[in-house]
Parts: C-alpha cells; structure tokens; sequence
DNA sequence: ATAACTGCAAACAATTTGCATCCTT
DNA sequence: AAGGATGCAAATTGTTTGCAGTTAT
C-alpha cells in the first residue's frame, strides 16, 4: 500500500504533473533542498542559490526565483515578508494545521521562531467573523532579544 | 492649557529639534499627509509622492525615501511589508497601545484592518516568554475575502 | 557659520522578462 | 512533435547614495 510508500516530498512532485507542470531536475532539486532543511529554515533566493552552488548543482537565479514563485503559488512554500528587502521562503507544514511565527530582533537582525496554537486558533476566529476564509496568518514580534537588551 | 494647546503634529517637530534633526518644508508637508490621512490608511513611497504631486507640493523622491525612514526610525511612522514588492507607511498610533492589523485577500489582493487587544497582549506574553522586549506585533492574515469566496 | 537637508542623477539590489535553445511529456 | 522550462543577458522596479548647492539653527 499506499500512503506512506510515497513520501510527501513524492506526493507533491505528482500533484505539480496534475496541474499540467513539469517535473524538472531543478525543480526536483529545489524542493529537495526545502526538504532537507532544518524545520524553522528559511531561505532568501540568494541563499538557495548558495546551497545550490555549494552541491554543484547549478541553476540559474532566474529559474530559481521562477520556482520560487511557482511554489509559493502553489502553497508549497510559505513566503516570509521581514522587514528587509527580500523575500524568504520556507515550507509550508499545513498539514500541521498551523505555522510558526517569527521573533525579530530591531538590533541584531536575529529571528527566531515559535509556534502558538492560540494565536493561529484566534486568527482564524478573527478571519471568519469578518467573512474572511484564512488560509495562512503570518505574525511578526519585532522588539530587542535577550542579549540586545543588556547592551547600551 | 497646555496638553491640548499644541497638536500631536507640533509635539513631534519639537521632539525632532530636540534629537538634532531640522524642521524642514519638507519634513513637515510629509507629516501633514500621513496626519491627515483616515486611519487605517498607509501609503507606499509612490503613492506618497503622488499626493505630494497632486498637491503641488514637489518633493524628490530621495527626501520623500529619507524622510520615510527617518520617521519610521523614530517610530513616528510605522513600517508594513505586505506581500508585495515595496513597504507601506503609516502613523504610529501607538499611544493606544495597540495597533490595527491586517487582513490580505490573496485573490483581489484588497486590505482590511482589526485591532484585536487580546492579540497584542497575548503577543507582548509571547515576547516577554522569550525574553524579548516587544515593540510591535504585526499581524497578517492572509486568505479569501468574501466577495472573493463567491467567484470561481 | 556650519552642519544638516534637498535635489539630481548615477548607483544598487532584488526580481522579472524576452528570446533562443532544450527537454519533458 | 509541441509546448513548457531553462539560461543568459538585458530590462524593470524599488530604494539608496555621492555630491554640489541650499537652508535651518
């Protein structure tokens, strides 16, 4: 059988052949590396590009900012907007019913994560009473981290 | 007198003089439009210089740029990144204490804002967990607007 | 007087796009 | 075979910066 013979990572290649999409070595290889990547990871297109380097596997900055894309619209990847100038890009766990959200640190640039049931549950709430259907809620804390704080 | 003889507006312009920053023409039209814009409102860089312009009060660019980051720097405005390419400014009305939110329609992309105070407060106990000293929370719920819900 | 500010144009950085070629289906 | 995908380089878009001249203090 069946369900897990075939892993997420397999599911979601076949799904991309259903929406009439091509599967591509570089697409393959671009969701492999979201794959492999430590839950709470997020990756700029440069930082892809590095990875990506560094593996020898190269693909140009354009098809990876056109999978970028593609795979954001199609809710595999999960788009962060921090208050730089570009975008990062994570996996999207929904399956988990609900996402993690980021800690910024106004000095050190540091983010860090953290997951609250609450908070996604009370989104949703908040949606739906404004008629909204909420398909992802994305909160960000900025303010100073730990050691920021102590310093002058 | 005294509190409700000087606007919100004239305080900061001496708060500015105060931390050695020049009260320019300049600095003030660009003040004016964000004071007396409705709540909920905020303006990209473009969208600013295109008040200025129907205004016939011509600001280049560059100070419109600066003059947006220096106000954001000292929390007089506040700094929004939708999913978009460019940032959105607002006032700051954090003498409430708590900020509006957004709410996105991924589909016609319209905006729409709530203040949740259970939200900010459950956000500052999120942060303080963490020891992070919280300065804004933003949230950004993302999903259908109504009359999107209906379409195809 | 002097340091900060403005405008202009050039410089940058991130991202997108046209097009010829290549590869999946 | 045929249309989608890739790579390259050129083009765009949003934002920043150097510099000379201007102005608030």
């Amino acid at each position: 059988m069946t369900l897990s013979t075939m892993t997420s990572r397999d599911e979601l290649l076949v799904t991309l052949r259903q929406k009439g999409f091509r599967i591509t070595p570089q697409r393959e290889k671009i969701l492999d590396i979201f794959y492999t990547l430590p839950e709470g990871e997020h990756l700029s297109a440069e930082n892809l590009q590095n990875i990506l380097r560094q593996e020898h596997s190269d693909i140009s900055l354009a098809t990876s900012y056109r999978t970028l894309k593609l795979l954001a619209s199609l809710s595999v990847l999960r788009e962060l907007d921090f208050t730089e100038d570009h975008k990062h890009y994570e996996l999207n766990r929904s399956e988990a019913g609900i996402q993690h959200q980021h800690m910024i640190c106004m000095e050190c640039g540091a983010t860090e994560e953290f997951t609250s049931v609450d908070f996604y549950n009370a989104a949703r709430h908040i949606a739906s009473e404004a008629g909204f259907e909420m398909t992802d809620a994305q909160l960000k804390i900025y303010g100073l981290c730990p050691q920021c704080r102590l310093k002058p």
